[in-house]
DNA sequence: AACCAGGGTGATG
DNA sequence: CATCACCATGGT
């Protein structure tokens, strides 16, 4: 068990069930305490007074969730910087400002939002938590699985991925693991390449097209000027951000307009 | 029953 | 380049 002073900018439900990961939950016994899995592992977390307490040894803090909760950043600067852009973008982000950009693993954000496609948040949460517990490793010591890696995907066959039910993008998901595994696309060049190279490379699979890509993007592989569109965002863009684009928003896109996601999913009202 | 959901594809103007 | 039917599934 180790604890950390938190960002000022940092809420668990704000950041953990906002639209960009599917696997984080509150736990039965505690809803103040959230539960999920990454990089192979189980964790729970909660907040305790000023500080963030994680369930886990001190190497994976510093090996793996510091990164992962993009700890090292400073969000209260880029919210400043946003807020500037336009006054609406300002309330948005004044109304959720602990939402921070997660860094998912390249593989399972991208396989997520294939998944994700013309589905809604609470199936996509259904679908993943499924594919993990049919075809994921298991966590020792927990209940929980750990996202089934591209080999174990691509070594599936259509009939072995049909009781998922994840209807006519299983194809999709295949493909995705298939030309990962054979190096036909690779991940962490994405990484390392400017986002362009990345936006034409995701696009060779099967089922990924602009929002699929951006959204991979930006949560998998921290491409932090993404801007996912997706039927939220347009009528968001077109009702409370007239005559805005996403290039108008700057190196730090993702997160305005995870902001404005955000702001218009809990403002339902808005858009009658 | 018809329509929607963090869309993409393929065919047609 | 813009539009459009269609795609599988589950929930209203």
């Amino acid at each position: 068990m180790s604890g950390v002073q938190i960002p000022a900018e940092f809420d668990l439900p704000q950041t953990l069930d906002c639209g960009q990961a599917f696997r984080w939950r509150p736990t039965p016994e505690d809803s103040e305490t959230w539960c999920g899995a990454a990089y192979g592992r189980y964790l729970t977390l909660r907040r305790v007074g000023n500080q963030l307490e994680l369930d886990c040894s001190q190497g994976d803090m510093d090996g793996v969730w510091r990164a992962y909760f993009d700890l090292s950043e400073d969000y209260a600067r880029i919210r400043g910087e946003l807020s500037g852009l336009s006054p609406v973008l300002k309330e948005a982000a004044e109304f959720a400002p602990g939402i921070r950009i997660l860094r998912q693993e390249p593989w399972e954000a991208l396989c997520s939002f294939i998944m994700s496609q013309n589905n809604n948040i609470s199936r996509i949460k259904g679908l993943v938590n499924n594919f993990c517990r049919m075809f994921g490793g298991q966590i020792p010591g927990t209940g929980m699985r750990s996202f089934p890696g591209p080999e174990t995907v691509a070594a599936l066959s259509l009939e072995e991925l049909e009781p998922l039910r994840s209807g006519y993008r299983a194809p999709y998901i295949l493909d995705a693991a298939r030309k990962v595994v054979e190096g036909e696309i690779d991940l962490q060049r994405i990484v390392r390449e400017p986002t362009g190279y990345g936006r034409e490379e995701l696009r060779k699979i099967k089922g990924v097209g602009p929002k699929v890509a951006e959204c991979a993007l930006l949560y998998g592989f921290h491409k932090t000027e993404c801007f996912p569109m997706d039927v939220w965002m347009k009528r968001a863009m077109a009702q409370l951000l007239p005559g805005m684009a996403p290039e108008d928003f700057g190196p730090n896109a993702g997160l305005a307009q995870q902001y404005i996601f955000h702001y218009s999913r809990r403002h339902p009202e808005l858009f009658l």
